[in-house]
DNA sequence: AAGATAGGCAACCGCCGGACG
DNA sequence: CCGTCCGGCGGTTGCCTATCT
């Protein structure tokens, strides 16, 4: 029409589009996605790219199917924590709190049903049929149906040893004079997306665990409350990014 | 074999809080 | 202090695939 000006784009992610956004990350890492998301070239949002790289493109991640000790901790700990997913994701290594919470929705949707078919015979109560999630603030409603559900799943109660009450007071890091000096778009605008594969990125496709990744992404995820405090990885990561990122410009 | 339904998952939306100027 | 920006989070939607009828 009148304007030229392209629409920030929307839907499935192209395998492109994620190798591109790969090697930005790698470059910059997980962070200033509204910047990676300019320099990158994608059309795409920081929200987008972030979401993309978390949910999917992120090396730590698992694949498949939950296994019975993460189907027992989930609802363990939703019983406890409610629809914090991000929090409860934290516990489960390799799980994404998108993940955690579809999985949550479909066993949900699942055990509704067979609740429903079974307000019909007398082994459920009626009462279970519906489920509310709880508020994020307080503690679920229905402890005694989540403690049924756990029993079903064989859960034994010693799961619940070993979780302190969550001291996630992760304090922020103040990275941004260092990327006050690399992230001026001005100072990557220039590089291409063959450039950036070239230099940074490994050959190899897609980008599940690669030697380059497995520090960083077995690390991030194991790293957890006190681990976190002890070791930062993001100062290191960022600073290696920095010099790489200088190494490439120059 | 074909249509209907359910399940699984990726992605978007809107709100909120923290950081920063 | 206040306004703005950005990132994180939870809720929701929509599409694709598998399974059922």
């Amino acid at each position: 029409m009148v304007t030229v000006k392209e629409e920030t784009r929307k839907g499935p992610w192209t395998e492109q589009e994620d190798q591109q956004l790969v090697c930005f990350v790698g470059l910059f890492g997980e962070r200033r996605w509204d910047f990676i998301a300019k320099v990158s070239g994608l059309n795409r949002t920081g929200k987008s790219c972030r979401l993309r790289w978390v949910n999917y493109l992120h090396p730590g991640l698992k694949r498949g199917r939950m296994t019975l000790q993460e189907q027992r901790l989930i609802l363990e700990l939703h019983s406890r924590w409610g629809n914090r997913w991000s929090r409860i994701a934290r516990k489960l290594p390799g799980r994404t709190d998108n993940e955690i919470k579809n999985y949550w929705r479909t066993h949900m949707r699942k055990k509704a049903q067979e609740r429903k078919r079974d307000a019909i015979s007398p082994s459920w109560s009626s009462s279970s049929l519906a489920y509310h999630s709880p508020s994020p603030s307080e503690p679920p409603p229905e402890v005694g149906l989540e403690q049924r559900e756990l029993n079903e799943v064989g859960v034994c109660c010693c799961m619940t040893a070993g979780f302190d009450e969550e001291e996630e007071d992760v304090k922020g890091y103040s990275m941004d004079q260092i990327w006050n000096e690399i992230a001026t778009p001005e100072a990557v605008s220039g590089l291409s997306f063959e450039e950036c594969k070239n230099e940074v990125c490994d050959t190899s496709w897609p980008p599940m665990p690669s030697p380059m990744w497995e520090y960083s992404s077995e690390l991030l995820w194991k790293m957890d409350d006190e681990e976190f405090k002890m070791f930062p990885p993001v100062d290191d990561l960022l600073v290696s990014n920095y010099q790489h990122g200088r190494e490439f410009c120059n």
